[in-house]
DNA sequence: CTGGAGACCGGATCAATGATCCGGTGCCCG
DNA sequence: CGGGCACCGGATCATTGATCCGGTCTCCAG
């Protein structure tokens, strides 16, 4: 009882907030992965009971929708029109890998609607963008998703790929293929695992073409030059 | 003791092998979802017990990775040179996503490595078209890549939408973003959850982009007509 | 035959985890 | 100053992945 500053465990420890539940909940992710995320363990980073958590949220679900939707904070929004759609686009799709990618467990979360404020205000502005374009609507929603799809995608793989890597993995999947080169030829020639692939470029080449795609289906064509 | 055939629980019951377990796993997978896949569950749809799995299987994992290679094999593989490299990607992709809807439960676990033969020798098809087809280095990697990487971001997206819909989220999120309609200008009036999309041809746009900007990589540039 | 080796099966059990119940504790406001 | 309310957490439950260990059946060597 004696020197207790405020009853709560630590000297200092903020009230708990829901939002330093998530803030930690992320800091656990990216140190120790999804699959190692525990209540538990959670609760016990933050100096309290584990029941404690639940009083703030609803779900550990929640915590996770709530963790994914606060890294997408990180990703800067471009202030439009400094370099035509294709450069804010392109700002926008490579902060947001670049942030997939810095949070790996966010990749294998994807699964799960995304609906926090910080995404939907990165999909506003990508359609906002492409609205100004001129990219019009059959294009429009194909647009907007096929460049969401593909940094999904590339991240998860990409992720998955250098999680997973370092291991045996790695090193067994080259040699497999190696080993029955003759089922797979093309592969064991070029595919992956052959050499290590540049990801940064790989996937700035897939990108250059979905943003070729739309620009060729805006009507006066007078998006920024193509590079 | 009596009347028992063989000693197995049922009168028939082939003696559960590991192919039994993955195919029973694939059904209940396609039935309930990848959350209420449980080794118990699994155990009691083969008439075993539980702890018998695991003489033919090492842990859990290896039967989600099992199932995914397992439905790998319902996508075809077309028979090359037909109708050019384009018409032969473009029916391997669309098989692709075919079965990734089929069992939207494989969605949510791409997040692992894929390595299994069924899933190796789609791979290998199709790094083997792009060669043919003319498609060299720094473009094949990101050709592979890139279609895969749309593929699986889209069926990620569109497996996670679908299954979510139909409960109350669609509503929820249509309602939400229309509310707040001032702060999501261009998503109120044309983002998706203001008309159902037609995922068919939005798919197929972007993968028509992705096949234009391939083909433009290609030197001579003689491969299939671009539609 | 026959007896034992090995493939195959499953009940009991363990540890980890998500979640709930319910009884606290301290602060604030009337 | 006293009651209400936000907030906390120990005990507890059900579920699940996984292991231990002893049983059963088959089949082949001697």
């Amino acid at each position: 009882m004696w020197l207790r500053p405020s009853g709560r465990a630590g000297r200092d420890a903020p009230p708990l907030s829901r939002d330093r539940i998530v803030e930690e909940a992320v800091a656990l992710l990216d140190a120790e992965g999804a699959d190692r995320l525990t209540m538990r363990r959670l609760a016990e980073r933050l100096g309290t009971g584990s029941t404690t958590l639940y009083w703030h949220v609803k779900t550990k679900d929640d915590v996770l929708d709530l963790a994914l939707d606060t890294i997408f904070a990180e990703v800067a929004v471009p202030r439009r029109g400094e370099g035509g759609w294709r450069a804010d686009v392109t700002a926008l799709i490579n902060g947001w890998r670049a942030t997939l990618l810095r949070h790996p467990w966010s990749a294998a979360l994807l699964g799960r609607p995304m609906l926090g404020p910080n995404v939907l205000a990165r999909s506003e502005f990508l359609y906002a963008t492409l609205l100004e374009a001129g990219v019009i609507e059959p294009h429009l929603t194909a647009a907007a998703y096929g460049l969401s799809n593909y940094v999904i995608g590339s991240a998860l793989m990409e992720s998955t790929w250098l999680t997973t890597t370092e291991r045996e993995v790695e090193h067994a999947a080259r040699e497999h293929v190696h080993a029955n080169r003759d089922r797979y030829p093309a592969l064991a020639a070029h595919g992956p695992f052959v050499a290590g692939d540049d990801w940064d470029t790989t996937f700035a080449l897939g990108l250059t073409w979905l943003l070729d795609g739309i620009q060729a289906t805006i009507a006066g064509a007078d998006g920024a030059a193509p590079a």
